[in-house]
DNA sequence: TTCATTAAATATGTATAACATAATACAAAA
DNA sequence: TTTTGTATTATGTTATACATATTTAATGAA
């Protein structure tokens, strides 16, 4: 093992892409340049900073990736009000992701839906409600017990439920973690019988109940029912930890 | 207006660099590449795809920003797990957000701390609330009244909390927060007083009072004191809408 | 003058060639 | 065996030229 030398710092290694980003960012900064000024050309960045136009459309390449710079083709570039959620999508494939992440967004999901009561009540309109109402039905009339139409209804239902909440931010966060969810669904359903929950437990909430709920009772009512509507997946996550 | 030919499209008008993503991308997957695979370099993908390898060195630049790629400096480049949240860091930047976004990732904060309760009372340790309880008497002693102070002492707990979920990407999701919420806080602290929810309403919930519940409580009873902990902030968020 | 067309200027998009640099492997020398 | 030198290799960086679409200005016909 090679002895770590004292009173000498490591060189800088970086790349001059990542220095060059930096300065972007600090540039926009002390220019107090907002969403939708226009910034200087790639050529002019490129001699102020002492560096090749590629270095410099490297480093705004980057940040168009990031969706804080948008740039008009043959035109310029602007600055952009950056879409947070817009960069998970390419990403979040859970082919890629590894069984840690998948479990952490699964409880992520539980954990929002479990949230999230206090904005139902506050935001449901008749409309919505109405909606809801006939996702139920549907759900009810077709109740075959096969798992692919039992997740169809899962996901109709619950991604309502999303909308109603009124936050559009956390309606794309839910569209993002739906194919991590069934993902993980599938695989957990693979080996369980749901229907002993459904069926056997007694306390197992519904669709049904969950809008009842929703209609006539409170926040505080509505977290309990969909505690116990979440039992399996719950039941399912926290046991995983202990062999 | 000028009129929609028929039987004529428009033709494609998007950048190479975003096909080559796209069929880059494609490949990964017909190959079936994990996460650690090493991939071609980027004059064989220029070769291939019948591009410049600037071209295919801007979309790979696109993937390693998205951090599904990794470039092993002068060697070549691998597949890596894709990090969801590293993305965020860089752009999670309170005055480039709009009012609307910084609205709702306030709200998502909320539905978190909700919603959590059953992941702290599966994961809390002794050494959680050992921690936890040296949080809060620090807080109760240098209880001045001040806002700023008062912030330190909610960050602190409430981070805590967090850690107590071990749930890595909640953790890293909520440090992204945390700038959003302080500067929210701050703007709604601004006219409001606080002490008014704390002595006066009388049904306010303390951080004693929650840690209290961890220790003795139930995720039920946590979830509604959590509630009324946060009922200031529930207030003015819910209040916003309407004028 | 008014309107349509043309032409010039401009900034990004793409292509090509060349060299710099660092990681690695392997050979040569101590 | 250990160190040092060297060739190889793939990315990092620079430079230059051209393509293309948009804007602006100029031009010319009614």
């Amino acid at each position: 093992m090679t002895k770590q030398l004292k009173n000498i710092k490591p060189v800088d290694t970086g790349s001059l892409v990542d220095k060059v980003e930096v300065r972007l960012l600090a540039f926009f900064k002390e220019n107090n340049l907002k969403p939708g000024d226009a910034i200087p050309k790639e050529l002019d960045f490129a001699e102020s900073l002492g560096v090749s136009r590629t270095v410099v459309r490297e480093a705004l390449l980057r940040l168009r990736t990031l969706g804080l710079v948008e740039s008009k083709k043959h035109r310029g570039m602007i600055l952009k009000q950056p879409d947070i959620i817009n960069n998970f999508e390419r990403i979040m494939d859970p082919t890629l992701l590894g069984e840690n992440t998948l479990k952490q967004l699964f409880e992520f999901r539980l954990i929002l839906e479990m949230g999230m009561a206090d904005f139902l009540f506050e935001n449901r309109t008749q409309k919505d409600m109405d909606e809801l109402e006939e996702i139920v039905e549907t759900g009810e009339a077709t109740d075959t017990g096969k798992i692919r139409f039992t997740l169809d209804k899962e996901v109709a239902f619950h991604g309502k439920l999303y909308q109603i909440s009124k936050n559009e931010t956390l309606q794309r966060f839910q569209g993002l973690l739906l194919p991590v969810f069934e993902y993980v669904y599938l695989k957990e359903t693979e080996n369980t019988d749901l229907d002993e929950y459904h069926y056997t437990t007694g306390t197992f909430v519904t669709h049904r109940m969950l809008l009842d709920n929703l209609k006539i009772g409170t926040p505080e009512t509505f977290r309990n029912a969909m505690r116990r509507h979440l039992e399996p997946h719950f039941d399912h996550i926290l046991k995983k930890g202990q062999p």
